[in-house]
DNA sequence: TTGAAAGCGCTAACAT
DNA sequence: ATGTTAGCGCTTTCAA
């Protein structure tokens, strides 16, 4: 059976020029805004070619010129966190600021597929990567990429050849013990993880930092290796059988830790935030939003690491200098919700 | 300053051919398994372009073939739920086994923006588009593809003039109700949200079919119009107050709902699943997974439907076929945890 | 202000 | 089994 009619858009620019009675130069010179057309020749040949449902073809371009205008967006995990739709809209919107297309591609969380689809991104000539892994971590950057402008989101590599953007892991955690001191609490545990990492070193360190200058004594307990409900659960009892007297106010690495603190006192007769305040990390909204009361956290900066991630990297490519390598750190933000109270006695 | 060496894959196939000392169509041979060639000419031309970090220009071949082996993909949100995630996940997984690279826009529930993107997409002469919009609805498809084949997932045209794929709502709430009455319950409230949907009459409708099935009289109550936590609350709430004998079971139309349930039950010093049972919608596994206890919820078949409309669209373009249009149902599936229990008494 | 023509890297006839 | 060659649709000198 015939196929329908043409698939992709059959109309090039020859179609344009012929139908308006001008060269083609002439149609490439009204879409890229180079060399100097009559105005009302311009409103002509747009009107030509909007009428025939032209689309100038960008693998031609990609083809002839030295840029494909699309910058290639590399995730290890877009399925299972919503942290890295956040990264991604950032990204999505400063590319279309620049005319860029961001094109995504999931490695999930595999090195080979990683190196597979890096080496698609590089065949349809994107004129520069980011790479956003989920988890704030060390990561070696594949050798797929060398040669390409490539810029890490939430990771850090330990050559320190590329340039990175992470969350600024001990401000959020000082900002998160200083919103319970500020409520007046003096005895705040911080439940955390116990496998070691960036982000629960950072934010274990910014606890630390800001207890220990506020003349308060840190107390960490940990409840597993991830950061989940049951992790939560888990420290809060072990706290409970190490205290004499139990902390007035707990701040947890991660929202889902939160939600364990919260099952865990709610098993104990305990009041949220009566009894005992909470702070979290992510605000991961499906959590933190629905928690009864809410839950007050620090909103990690997905949309603004994306930004400039993709930011950055075009201007790797536009300077063709070579950026100074190194991380930025971005801060984290206070989201109040209902999980903070003052302290009891207070 | 210099920029650093050429951030494009300099090497051409031109290169290939002559450090390998064949033609280009040797090298391009090599590449496509087209033609025939010595099995040594093969192996040596391959490891030639290896050491040359040779790529071929995916740009080129779009130029010159009638096909540009890259599938778009918009996705109006995925940013805010997991959901466009999996579906994601399943579309690339088929997309790679196609030998098709994935393009991912996402136009962030903005028809101005979809149609932009779609635009971006068609200029990249992508041979298919598939259309993920994340709740289950009517949607009109983008003049934009027009031409372009393309198959919706989980919404679907009601021109009837695309392929589409969805749940199959139906069977989804049969499912989940049958699931609560074989474990004894006769009392089971369906609690749901009350703005109209694809989603939510198809599992009223679904509700309804497998209590008056069974003899059982249905019981549903309406708790907003957002299917989150606090719905989920002022539903249950309703119901106690209009019930002379609270059910025994509830079926949720989703698994934020069912948290609002957990959290209503709590407050009254009701058990789950001691006193209630209940099911919820869509195994949000940040919910799903880490609620106590863990709730039991139909799966949705969002990898199968991202696999299916790849596979589809491509089948479309393959074959030139005009596929017969309509909706396919997919399946969901019980995930079981500890949410349901033997009905009081029984 | 506009046009002619070369060529980006590749594939597919068509040779040999 | 391998090589020659003509374009795909566009941008970009260069010329008019």
């Amino acid at each position: 059976m015939a196929s329908a009619s043409d698939p992709r858009s059959r109309v090039g620019i020859a179609d344009v020029a012929r139908e308006a009675g001008v060269s083609i130069t002439t149609v490439s010179h009204a879409f890229s805004g180079r060399g100097h057309l009559a105005e009302k020749t311009m409103v002509h040949v747009k009107g030509v070619a909007a009428r025939l449902g032209y689309v100038p073809n960008r693998a031609a371009s990609a083809l002839r010129g030295r840029r494909s205008n699309i910058v290639g967006f590399v995730s290890d995990d877009i399925a299972t966190t919503p942290y890295a739709g956040r990264v991604i809209l950032g990204a999505q919107d400063a590319a279309t600021a620049h005319g860029q297309l961001l094109v995504l591609v999931n490695s999930n969380n595999d090195d080979t597929i990683e190196a597979a689809q890096i080496s698609a991104l590089r065949a349809q000539q994107v004129d520069a990567v980011v790479l956003a892994h989920v988890s704030h971590r060390e990561s070696t950057v594949s050798e797929a990429l060398s040669g390409i402008p490539a810029v890490l989101v939430d990771s850090v590599d330990p050559s320190d050849a590329r340039v990175s953007v992470v969350p600024d892991e001990t401000q959020i955690a000082r900002l998160a013990t200083q919103t319970l001191i500020a409520a007046g609490h003096r005895a705040i545990a911080h439940v955390t993880v116990d496998a070691s990492g960036v982000a629960r070193d950072g934010r274990v360190l910014g606890y630390r930092e800001a207890m220990l200058e506020a003349g308060l004594q840190p107390l960490i307990v940990e409840g597993g290796s991830e950061g989940r409900a049951l992790a939560g659960r888990a420290a809060f009892a072990r706290m409970i059988g190490a205290c004499a007297e139990l902390p007035t106010a707990v701040f947890c690495f991660n929202d889902q830790m939160a939600m364990g603190v919260y099952q865990a006192t709610q098993a104990l007769g305990l009041g949220i935030p009566n009894d005992i305040s909470v702070v979290g990390v992510d605000d991961f909204e499906p959590v933190s939003a629905e928690l009864l009361p809410g839950l007050t956290t620090i909103a990690l900066p997905h949309y603004e690491m994306g930004r400039w991630a993709v930011e950055t990297a075009l201007a790797i490519v536009n300077d063709g200098a070579d950026r100074p390598s190194g991380v930025t750190r971005m801060p984290g933000r206070l989201v109040v919700r209902g999980s903070v109270g003052p302290a009891r006695g207070a």
